[in-house]
DNA sequence: AATTACGGAATGAACATTCATTTCTATCGA
DNA sequence: TCGATAGAAATGAATGTTCATTCCGTAATT
């Protein structure tokens, strides 16, 4: 009779791409120019989009910002802490992570950009906040069990090891990224078994 | 010619009084509010001023901004490495140093959460970043003088190190400032051990 | 034909900066 | 000693600009 077909599902296909367009290029121009140094015209060039278009899929900046902030650090901490193989030592697995931190530096940048300046934290919703709570938390865990396990060193709380490491990782690349130095693989194989220093004492 | 003024004692108690009071309010409402955060009429306000008053001492906000960074960024450096006595052990020395930051934090919160706070980055013109050049290159040379002489280790650049280091410490505050944890003496000066363990290996 | 998606000019709020006006100050004639 | 006055300093309402968001005419889809 009518155009009815049973492949109802095939109501918006363009919607994700859009959508995604969206996400992906204000991850590249806010990792570039910072939230607030990004009007959203331009944002809409950059994904070939209209400007009123965006508002169709997020409210506001502010819930594009969360939105993708979110993506990002779900897509980081899958990309860090998956497939730690138990039939690793500390050390090794220790080592794991710090290259899969840098790989994320050197693959991602645009994303490990944005999570990293700090610009986008005035946006950041009691959602966004929360789940980067419970991102921590199982990494937290794992400090500790190192600690017990008598691998770390004990007189330091774990959160207190814990802002030390990263701390230290995300200056590294900071300084590299703002031309003080560039990092060659022995400087950073070096810096990765000193911060093993710093955590074993 | 014209009226003998040559009583030139043209006292301007008043010029350096409301010069003063504009940088140190804009000291407090950046450290709060953020740089781009705060309007010019709200820094007025905090300062007892008209907003028209700041513009006949500071050309510009930028202006405002960079002298602002400048004069922090000296007191810092006098406050940090200053009569760092010859007759102190390496580890002395080390302890001292991270004892005046703590004490920097604690004491000079403003000034201190202002030059912590990357907002402030985008103004900094070409004489605020040759300035912070020149306040690292003296600490620079001290870290490699340690490694010559066999205290910390050798296989890390001296500029990597100091960005772990520098790393480590701003965001172990910026924990505690964002209420994941609050720091006592003891946790203090575990981390500073932890970090000596990582400049020594 | 009806509905939904789209684009980009239009809108209004917020901001840095300016400028016409007022307030202060210190010198000087009486 | 006092009041007058010139010029510097201070002021905050007004200005022009930038930006997030909205609105409505057009295009695509059903």
């Amino acid at each position: 009779m009518n155009s009815h077909s049973n492949t109802v599902t095939r109501t918006r296909p363009r919607i994700k791409d859009k959508r995604t367009a969206i996400l992906q290029a204000a991850l590249k121009v806010f990792a570039e120019g910072g939230v607030n140094g990004v009007p959203m015209p331009a944002l809409a060039e950059q994904a070939g989009v209209g400007t009123g278009t965006i508002y169709r899929y997020f409210s506001s900046k502010e819930a594009l910002v969360n939105e993708l902030f979110r993506e990002e650090k779900l897509s980081l901490n899958r990309r860090l802490y998956s497939n730690l193989g138990k039939d690793l030592t500390p050390r090794e697995s220790f080592a794991l992570v710090w290259e899969r931190m840098v790989a994320y530096t050197r693959e991602a940048p645009a994303s490990y950009r944005f999570m990293e300046l700090q610009d986008h934290r005035p946006y950041l919703d009691e959602q966004s906040r929360t789940m980067e709570h419970e991102a921590i938390a199982p990494i937290l865990d794992y400090y500790r069990r190192l600690q017990e396990q008598g691998v770390y060193r004990k007189d330091i709380r774990a959160e207190v090891l814990m802002a030390l490491i990263w701390g230290a990782f995300v200056n590294l690349i900071r300084a590299e990224r703002d031309g003080l130095f560039s990092l060659d693989q022995a400087d950073i194989d070096a810096a990765r078994d000193a911060c093993w220093s710093l955590c074993t004492g």
